[in-house]
DNA sequence: ACCTGAACACCGTTCAAGT
DNA sequence: ACCTGAACACCGTTCAAGT
C-alpha cells in the first residue's frame, strides 16, 4: 500500500454510474429487441440510446453510424441460419431450396431484418458461411463456375426482396382479416377491368390473387429459380 | 355590365398571387425532377414544396402522404415502359425477357424510382398493361394459368429488387473508379479467405466479382427466371 | 376550396466540454 | 478513452387561420 493513511473509500463520489459501460454487443442488443419488438422503423439512433438511458450521440464511439448498425443487425440475424447437411449431387436442387427457406425463415424471425439488409453484400462470417455451402450445392450438381457464381448473388436478392416486401405489409400492421379483404377486393379490381383490353388479368384474376400469405408463392419462386438454374448444369 | 360606373382595375391587389394554382401533375412534376436530379432521398414533402415556391403543407391537398406521392412517381415512371409486338408462340422467352428488360430500363431512367417501387403492387394504367402483356407471353408459352400468375409477381419483385441495389450504390455517389476499386477489394477478400473452410469461395472469387456492371448480372437472372419458367409450360 | 405559417414529434450526426 | 448536452440541419404531418 502506497498510502498508510486510512481513508474512507471515496465518499464523495458514491453515485459512481453503476451503469455498465457502453459496447456494441449492448448496443446490438438494444437494438434487435426494438426490430423485434417494434419493427424497423423503431430502429433509430436516438430510440436505440434510449433504451440504453443514455444519449444518440454516446452510440458513435462504438458504431460509426446507422448503416453500420444495420449491417451488424444483419450479420445477428444471419447466427440463426441453419445449414442443411453434406452436398448430396442426387439432391442438390432440394438442398439448394433449403438453403432459401432456412433464409426466409431467418428473416421472418426477425421482421423488418430485411430493410435493412435489402441492398447490402451480406460479408459477416455466417453470411459467408451460407455462400459458401450453397456454392457447393450448386457445384455438386454441376453448375458451371459463372453460374454458380451469379445465383449466390441472385438468391439473397430474391429472397430478401420477398422478406422486404412482406415486411411492408407487416409494417402497416395488416391482420388476417385486414390481408383476406384486401386480397378479395384487388382480385375484384382485376374482374372489373374492361376486358377488351385486360382479356388475361380478368382470367386470372382468382389465379393472381391465390397464395396470399406467401408460402405458396414462395414456393413457386424458388422452384423457379432452381429449375432455371438447372438448366445450366453441365451434364453429368 | 352590371358597373356603370368606372373604376380602377382593383388597384389595392396589384400583386394578386400570379403563381399558377397547385395541381397533383404539377407536384409529381416537381419530384420527378428531384429524383432524376438528386435521387430519391432528396423527394421529401418540404423538399417538393420548397421547388413549387410553397410550404410543405400546401402539398396535401393534393395529394394524401408521402406514401401516395411514391406511388404517383411509380405510375409516372411507368409511361415510359415499352411493350414487344404481339405475343408469339415460337419466342415467348426471348419476349419476356424483353419485358424484363424494359422495366429495368425504366427503373435506370429514374433512379431511385426503385426505392418508391419495392414492397408495392403495382396497379397504374401502365403497370396493369405490362402485367397484361406478360399474361399473354407466358400464355403463349402454355405456362399455366397458376404459375404465369405467380409469375408476373415474381418478375417486377425480381427486376425492382436489381435495380434497387443499383440505387444503392448510386446513392453513395461511387464513380467508376471506386467501382473498381471495390470490385477488386472484394475479390481480393474472397481469396484471402481459409481454404478449409471456405473452398468454393476463394476458388470461385474471381466469377462472383465478376460482371459488376450489373449487365451481365442481369441477363443471368432473367435467363434463370425464363428458363425456370418454361420448366413449368405444359408440352404444347 | 385552396393555401399558409407555425407547431408537433420526430430523424442522423457533430462538437465542445466534461470525467 | 469514453461519455454527455446541446445544437444543427433535416423529416412527415396536423391544424387553426386566412383568402
Amino acid at each position: 500500500m502506497n498510502q498508510s493513511r486510512w481513508q474512507p473509500i471515496s465518499p464523495e463520489k458514491p453515485a459512481r454510474p453503476v451503469r455498465e459501460p457502453l459496447t456494441r454487443d449492448r448496443i446490438v442488443d438494444a437494438a434487435m429487441e426494438l426490430l423485434v419488438d417494434q419493427g424497423y422503423e423503431a430502429v433509430s439512433m436516438r430510440k436505440v440510446a434510449q433504451a440504453l438511458n443514455t444519449g444518440p450521440a454516446s452510440l458513435y464511439a462504438h458504431v460509426a453510424n446507422k448503416k453500420e448498425l444495420d449491417q451488424l443487425l444483419v450479420d445477428r440475424a444471419a447466427q440463426g441460419m441453419e445449414f442443411p447437411a453434406e452436398p448430396d449431387p442426387e439432391h442438390w436442387q432440394e438442398q439448394l431450396k433449403d438453403c432459401m427457406r432456412s433464409m426466409l425463415k431467418v428473416m421472418r424471425d426477425y421482421p423488418g431484418v430485411a430493410r435493412a439488409a435489402i441492398g447490402q453484400v451480406p460479408l459477416g462470417e455466417r453470411a459467408m458461411q451460407s455462400t459458401e455451402k450453397m456454392l457447393a450445392i450448386l457445384k455438386a450438381g454441376n453448375v458451371p463456375d459463372q453460374a454458380a457464381a451469379w445465383a449466390v448473388d441472385l438468391i439473397p436478392l430474391y429472397v430478401t426482396a420477398t422478406a422486404f416486401e412482406e415486411s411492408v405489409q407487416r409494417a402497416w400492421e395488416w391482420t388476417e382479416d385486414d390481408i383476406a379483404r384486401f386480397v378479395g377486393e384487388l382480385r375484384q379490381f382485376f374482374q372489373s377491368l374492361p376486358a377488351e383490353k385486360f382479356p388475361f388479368t380478368v382470367a386470372l384474376a382468382a389465379s393472381m390473387t391465390s397464395g396470399a400469405n406467401g408460402d405458396e408463392r414462395f414456393e413457386f419462386g424458388i422452384q423457379v429459380i432452381t429449375a432455371g438454374l438447372a438448366s445450366f448444369a453441365d451434364p453429368a
